[in-house]
DNA sequence: GTTCGAACATTGTGATCACATTAGCGGCGT
DNA sequence: ACGCCGCTAATGTGATCACAATGTTCGAAC
């Protein structure tokens, strides 16, 4: 019966460009849904299935969910089943606590390579989140943010720490969709304009200190809510 | 012809054990050579030229490709040809800045889980590696330092950072093997007797300040090696 | 002798097929 | 009624085949 490969999630698709081998193709698709929170933790993925939602073969599935596994974005179990991984408070605290020291070391190394036209770019990005969390378009939120993030790191010809943050990124996002769905649209104000003005500057500290109440400032507003982790505890 | 499959490297073999799936079989031989410096920068690595070495079809090697791709151990370059990457200053030295901030931080967690059966057995590690030191083995003692490595930061259940810790060592591998073949024997000390005494002692300060010192021994090591990088150069 | 081009070999990729393993389920026996 | 066992569907894995793209080599034209 195929109806057991239904799924209770919609994937947001994303047109294939055409020198894209399909396994990327499949791989991008994966991952931006899973940054946006499109696929929840504990849910299960398997390779016939999305074979079949995306029209293509198991082939390039099997190889975009092995990447992903192997990023830690999803989970092989034992039983071979691929789930994403639940989150638990132990886990969600170490991974903000190597974001901080990720990315402020990351921000660090950008700063010297920093030119006026990476600035201006910095805040068009901004703007965009800024558009988006006055939409109300959480998804946008999430993959803007990242953006800027990762073209603020990215700077930095000589980069090496970008695919470890993406890493954190990766398992901290299904679950930080579900926190920040349920949260206030006033909390989610960032640093990104002083981290903006750091950069003006040149001060490294001011910078650093930016990012990582940029960072802070997401945990603190998940912390406040009560309970959040209970929400994946019974589903696995 | 099947010659042209021939490679100018051998294999260091390993027993496939019968419930791990060929793929990860595959995975775990390329990544120990790769760790020890069996494979040299530069070097390309065809999926048919395995698949014929180690006897499977190219399927699992294909899958081994991809996920030491994405772990940054191999390059797939535009020609979708697979190499070791190449290594440069700029490059080694923002991997130790990465592997010092990493394994500090891990090495700090782990502390409060630390049993005394643990440092027994960090004890019979630093054993090995000693007696391959002795022995100069030098595959013998890159695979062995990493065990103690991740052994002592596994100790911690929540750990994260391992897996990107593990990206660095792959990323320092095949470049390292060649920088420690032309030290002197005596240069080989490491901090790991330093690491075990600010264990016992609970002591955080000191475990750090051991780690950090037995990257750094590595670094300068290399650093005092003339044109160690012009090695690599010209050969891609 | 040099250079351009066409034929060939090799490689990565994706699809299809075959098989082992596992989960899900219904029936049988106690 | 409960639990154990076997059957069936489904899934992951590996092999083989077909194809497109890339690199290489050999030969012809100037």
């Amino acid at each position: 019966m195929k109806a057991s490969r239904s799924t209770n999630f919609e994937l947001r698709m994303l047109e294939k460009a055409p020198h894209l081998r399909t396994h990327q193709w499949v791989y991008q698709l994966l991952r931006r849904n899973l940054l946006c929170g499109r696929i929840s933790p504990g849910h299960a993925l398997t390779i016939r299935g999305l074979a079949q939602m995306l029209q293509v073969s198991p082939m390039p599935v099997r190889e975009a969910l092995h990447r992903l596994a192997s990023e830690g974005a999803v989970e092989v179990k034992d039983n071979r089943r691929v789930i994403v991984p639940m989150m638990t408070a132990e886990k969600f605290n170490e991974l903000c606590d190597l974001r901080i020291l990720l990315e402020t070391h990351a921000a660090g190394t950008a700063l010297p390579h920093i030119k006026a036209s990476d600035i201006t770019e910095l805040e068009r990005i901004d703007g965009q989140i800024d558009a988006a969390v006055e939409a109300g378009q959480v998804e946008e939120i999430s993959l803007t943010n990242h953006d800027f993030h990762r073209r603020l790191y990215s700077t930095n010809p000589h980069q090496i720490s970008v695919p470890l943050i993406e890493s954190l990124w990766l398992q901290l996002g299904p679950f930080s969709r579900i926190a920040i769905s349920k949260l206030e649209k006033t909390y989610l104000v960032d640093r990104h304009v002083e981290a903006i003005a750091a950069l003006r500057k040149g001060n490294a500290d001011d910078l650093c200190r930016a990012i990582e109440a940029d960072i802070r400032d997401g945990i603190a507003s998940v912390k406040s809510l009560d309970g959040i982790y209970d929400v994946f505890k019974g589903v696995a």
